[in-house]
This record gives C-alpha cells, structure tokens and sequence, in this order.
DNA sequence: AAGTGGTCTAGACCACTCT
DNA sequence: GAGTGGTCTAGACCACTTG
C-alpha cells in the first residue's frame, strides 16, 4: 500500500486502471481532462500525461486529440476470419447462422477458463459463418448465465452477423482483450457436415479466452475451419 | 525533402533512423549520449528523447539506464520451437543437424522474397533439429550468395546449435527483424523420414523471411514440424 | 471562443553503470 | 566521481473538435 520510491506516474496510473476497471467511465463520456487531473492529484501536467500514456499503451483507454479522454470499447477486427483465407471473401462481414442454442452445465476445461463454480450453468451456442452461402468456420462458444440470461430468451434469428456488439447492446458485456490459441485437429463428423468437408478432415483449431475490461473472462469460443485454408502472419523484431 | 510543419521529433527520428540503417553506430558502440544529439541538432532534450523513443518502439535501438543507447543486435527468441510442444523440450537449445548444403538457383517465390535478381545464386540448406536425439522440425534455408560465400566454403559440423550467431560471426549478417507466416500442409515421403512420421503426415509449415537493419531479406526459410506439436497463442486488444 | 490533447522548451534532480 | 539515461516540474504555444 505504500508508495515509497515508486515512480509517481506508475502509482497514478495503477489508481486511474482501478477506477477505469472500476466502470467509473463508460465508455462514450471522457474521462476529465489531463490539466484536471493533474491538479486533482497534485502533479505536474507531464507527469499525469505520463501515466495516462501507460494506460493508452495497454488498451486501456484512448485519447482523441481536441475531443478528451475515452475507456475503450469493444474489440475491433476480432474475426476468426482474419486466420483464414477463403476464395470470395473480400474482406465483407461473412453471414452468421446460428445452428442452436442450449443451456448446458460447463465441462470442467470451460469452467476452468470462464473461472465460474463447478456446476455453474452456460449458454452454447453453435455458429456457421459463411461467405455467399459457402460455410467457412464452425464456432463452439460459451457465454455464462445469468449474465447472457437475455440472449437465452430471445431469438437468434434476429441477432445479425456480429457477436460482440449483441453483447454489448443486449446483455451489456463489453469485450475488451482476447487470447487466441492457434492448434490442429481433424473435423468430427457432425462438425464436417456442418462445413461440407470428409470427415476426419484436417482442421485449425482457434481456441478464444475473452475478457472484459475488469479482467473476467466472459466468452470461451472454439473455432475450427479448413486446415488449407488457415495462414496468419506473426512479425518478430 | 521539407520538414516545414512536420513534428520536430519525427524528422529528428527519421534522420538518425538512416543514420542506424547506414550502420554509422555498430552493435555494442553507443550512440552520441542524448545531450550530445540533443545539442548537435539545437532542440531541447526532451524533444530527443522522443525522437529516440520512437526508434526504441521501432525495435531498432534500445536504452540502457546508466550506459547509453544502442542498435539493437540481432533477433534473439526466434526460434522455431516456440511455435512446438514436444515432450522433452525443456526450454533448452535443441540440436541441430545440418543434413546438406548445396549451391543452387533460387526458385521464383524464393528469389522474390530474397529480392535477388533472376537467376541468382543462393546457398540451401537442410537442416533438422532434435531433443534428446528425436527429431523435432525440419527446415529448408535459402542464403544469397556471394554474401554468404563463407559457408559454402566451411564444415558444417562446427556450425553449432544456433544459425544467427552464426551468420553475424562468419558473415558479418545480422538478422533484426522476420516475419513468419503459419500454415498447414502435408509431408512428402523424404520429409516424412526425417522426422520418422509416415508419409503425408499433417503439419506444420512455417514460412520465414528474416531481414537485416536495413531492411533487406537476409534468409528464406521454410520450417516443419508435426501438426499435433502445433500451439501459438495470439493476444488482441 | 472555449476546451481538449499534442509538441516543445529549459532546467532540476534521481538512479544506474563504469572506472 | 563522471557520465549515462529516467523522472518530474512549470510553462508556452499549437492543432483539433465542438458549440
């Protein structure tokens, strides 16, 4: 709890991460502007930018030049497309179906990740998304209840092509950080169907973890799509 | 060529972006100490820190506390490993066998990627990494030549376990930055028994091209591995 | 015009590394 | 102790957005 010889704008940073997670700012109205805050906590205007620059450098927040200070919202370009590349795909937003959607009691691996109690109940969804009606990649997801208890009710007919933005308006989660782990397998057969593969088809796995702004992990998804089709480029310096 | 209403700093880093790329600093000589540049170039010292800093987020110099700036040497954790799980692969440098080396004609897709001109010459090698005597992945490496003449010539017995140490000792090459796209393929029958797998065995492919601090491709390289070893975790914000 | 973030200055003082 | 980069200050001025 004490401060002693750390360097200020990290201790003013930790403090402003906190009310950020807090939700002291949703997103859409500033945060007060730096010559306020400076004042606030006593410390030079550079020293307060300082400290927001951390916050700016770990997505936390965005500054708009002549506008303030924002919390950022949801995760952009997020598509599991971006790992794949299909023939007619010319980078327009696939169409989403939704195959079904069930109450289930996670699996112990879900729990684990979702961090929710043994036993603890999950929406599933099964999704297919496809460019000009050719289905590309199958996702497996898994959203906590009570929290997308909203999404249970209604009817994924009207749900439109996007997740994280349905999230959003309907069950108030913002998707704010992901963690995609990229592996191998073959297609079950239920799954190959689905995509118009043999099955024992080679596939790309994409296992997601995502979180919302405080650190909860709020989604666990699992995609898989033609193992041939999947390419992604990592830079190293 | 004018700078009129460009960031001061900006133009500042641009000029000593060059200034690293024409190899004015080598590795382990420092760069002129901020004061000196700062001085040098009459702005204030804050305004060459940040021209400094934005070569730092570059990837291309780094600042050490207490005893100056400089160019960043060669890549280090660039090993194919990290995109592998195996068994006994403790974290230790894995062994490597370099099954053969031979002068040839670089294919088109290589020769573009190496920037070399049609019909160029290029040193290939063969090479095949293993733990505890079992073999890992196996790798294709294209090297333009005359610039990598000097290994035409050697033993590759004495080569050791690590090829960029290598190139920037006998070759005077220093690799700083790659980019390595992940995909999915099979094994031909030759690959196969390199790694003792069966013939058409999903896998890995990793595809490199690896360049020096001025941006020319230094290294083509082509990596397998089996695609049940296969994970890379991707974070997104 | 008022308010926001972005650039630049000039200087003090601190922390680290080397000799 | 001399020299390096890192932190912090206090303030001027600029560029962008909004009413």
């Amino acid at each position: 709890m004490n401060d002693v010889g750390r360097r200020r704008y990290a201790t003013l940073a930790a403090s402003l991460r906190a009310r950020v997670q807090a939700g002291e700012w949703p997103p859409a109205i500033a945060l007060p502007s730096e010559q306020a805050l400076a004042q606030e906590n006593g410390v030079a205007l550079g020293t307060m930018r300082r400290a927001l620059q951390v916050l700016v450098e770990e997505g936390l927040i965005e500054r708009i030049h002549g506008r303030g200070t924002f919390v950022r919202s949801g995760l952009s370009g997020a598509s599991m497309l971006r790992f794949f590349r299909f023939g007619s795909g010319r980078g327009g937003v696939p169409r989403s179906t939704i195959v079904s959607v069930k109450r289930v009691v996670t699996t112990a691996e879900v729990q684990r990740q979702l961090g929710s109690a043994p036993g603890a109940a999950a929406l599933q969804l099964l999704r297919l998304r496809s460019f000009d009606g050719v289905p590309c990649v199958l996702e497996q997801i898994w959203l906590p209840l009570p929290d997308f208890e909203l999404l249970a009710a209604g009817d994924p007919g009207d749900w439109g092509d996007l997740l994280y933005p349905l999230y959003a308006e309907r069950c108030g989660v913002q998707v704010h950080r992901a963690v995609d782990e990229i592996g191998f397998g073959s297609l079950t057969a239920a799954q190959a169907r689905h995509l118009g593969l043999p099955a024992g088809h080679p596939c790309a796995v994409v296992k997601r973890a995502a979180h919302d702004v405080a650190g909860r992990c709020v989604e666990v998804r699992v995609t898989r799509g033609d193992a041939h089709a999947f390419r992604y480029a990592v830079t190293l310096t």
